[in-house]
DNA sequence: CTCCTTAATAGTAATTGGTATCATTAGATA
DNA sequence: TATCTAATGATACCAATTACTATTAAGGAG
């Protein structure tokens, strides 16, 4: 009884967003498996991104500007956006009474998500 | 030497946003509106909800399941989302360590978004 | 190893949230 | 009240994402 099948398409995917190391969005990755397998379809990458992130194995680390971005690392650590050049820069900073927050007025916690706006050292 | 004009539709946008209440997206705030004032166009809110954004007035509080959200709460105060019903409740906890970060390794903090996210009370 | 079932893919059409354009309207100042 | 021009309404447009469907290929059974 089979139910998830591993697809080349799958762990091309999650490599892309490995290897490409700069919160990629689904374009990107996209862009990235092409050259080296040409055939894919764009569907596939979003459902593969959506299903990566359902299952944990990617993160999904919100929508800025349009697109949606995802990431490999599951260590924590947050993001932050640089609100003129866009680009999103890791921040190892950690906040444990977020972490540790699991539920709140009967709300169950999963997971969270903290991103930082703002500028950054080139564009200042 | 004018720059903004306070037109009824900058209110009309502001204020169903406010008696809303439900951190509303642009298309529910048009519905909204239509009811009171049918001439409104949609550009006229995404257009309104942007600058009453940009200028502190109201609260761009992400973008979640595809759209764009809004809060006229300016107290602090964070959003938990029920990943069944996409219900947004309010978390009123507040993490002065977050709020206190005003930069990190040279990067300027201007602003910060924290979503939590899982089941509400009413899915479990 | 081969067959078979069906999940997943490729290709593409369709949808949708949001923006750009532009002629027209209506705030604000004099 | 007249004037200036920011803002609106209507609509065309665009980019990100999803839906659809015939085809392909994981992977378990024999």
């Amino acid at each position: 009884m089979e139910t998830k099948r591993n697809t080349i398409q799958r762990q091309l995917v999650y490599n892309a967003v490995k290897e490409l190391d700069i919160h990629a969005n689904a374009e990107q990755v996209y862009e990235h498996i092409i050259t080296v397998h040409p055939s894919i379809s764009r569907a596939t990458v979003y459902r593969n991104l959506n299903q990566l992130a359902e299952s944990g194995e990617l993160l999904n680390i919100g929508s800025f500007y349009g697109t949606t971005h995802y990431d490999h690392n599951a260590n924590d650590h947050y993001h932050f956006i640089c609100e003129k050049c866009k680009h999103i820069y890791d921040i190892s900073n950690c906040f444990p009474e977020i972490k540790n927050l699991t539920q709140t007025n009967g709300l169950i916690i999963k997971s969270h998500n903290l991103s930082f706006f703002g500028i950054c050292n080139e564009c200042k």
